[in-house]
DNA sequence: CTACATTTGTAGCGATCGCTACAGAGTTGT
DNA sequence: ACAACTCTGTAGCGATCGCTACAAATGTAG
């Protein structure tokens, strides 16, 4: 594996621990095994280290999608209960809150943000929409789950989106 | 009106344009007309800051809530056209894009965060639920009402809940 | 008026920021 | 072997960061 590929893959993992308004480069490339200088070197500047963390997570999230679940409709509620098991792993906090963090971004004018957030969230949307047998459903079901995200972390006690 | 008074107000502002995680004291105690001096003076540090600026924007939000409709259950329907006014108005996409970084933060750990964000959550559940002949269904439409601003905010043309 | 406490301006501390100039080291093509 | 090109380490630029020391100004109480 090349080095950039690497490197990726770490920005990705930090920028999931930390968020992305809290990146700088020295760090980043600390933990990534490499120096500020490289970074540049290979991403151009800052904003291109983020765009590539940023998409290296958006590709991790839909590959992993992908893998979860064959696409085969499902009753809503059948999928939502499969959903409902990832959301609530805290091992996904992290790409909830990354994903709050573009949705705010975008809201901004940032038009990485904007790109990036649209492409996944057009991506889950069809992902479900493949596996429900009512499609049309799947801006709605995305909605809910997000919707519950954001009040779960904010500590409120929300019953999961049942359909 | 108390120059501290004053300067919560102008910082609430600065936060709402520019997002939390854009602040530092310079500019912000520019765009309140004094010093970064006299916010450590008032406000102890740039954290205290910020957390009176978000105080700050979760009570405009909440008097607001209140003078815009009076307590009086309506079907879920009615109600969510009357959030679906304000969802879309252009004026609200920074309170969304804050309530984003919120909890992007709560999930990340941050205590201020997570109770600022929690606070302004119940309320506006509460506020719904004292407006709905269905109270029970407060949460779900605020779950709704949010993922809705998510979607949005990342360019997804997404119909408004309709309950 | 005097003694004290509260409020403010000036200046600057050490740290970190994104980024770059420069010089080598390593690799490749001829 | 030589030149050309790609890659990387060192050092440091100017800017900004949060914060503080110091002292002057301003208000308040005796």
């Amino acid at each position: 594996m090349s080095e950039k590929r690497k490197y990726t893959d770490a920005l990705a993992d930090y920028v999931l621990m930390h968020g992305i308004a809290a990146v700088s480069l020295r760090p980043m490339a600390k933990a990534a095994g490499t120096s500020d200088r490289m970074l540049v070197y290979h991403y151009g500047s800052k904003a291109g280290v983020i765009e590539a963390a940023l998409q290296e997570i958006a590709t991790r999230n839909m590959t992993a999608l992908e893998a979860a679940l064959p696409p085969n409709p499902l009753p809503a509620s059948q999928l939502l209960s499969v959903l409902e098991a990832v959301a609530r792993s805290k091992a996904f906090d992290p790409v909830y809150a990354v994903f709050f963090e573009l949705s705010a971004m975008a809201l901004r004018g940032d038009e990485t943000a904007k790109t990036i957030g649209h492409s996944v969230a057009s991506h889950f949307r069809d992902w479900i929409a493949a596996r429900i047998t009512e499609p049309e459903r799947a801006v709605e079901l995305l909605a809910a789950v997000e919707g519950w995200g954001m009040l779960n972390g904010l500590g409120l006690d929300v019953p999961f989106p049942t359909g």
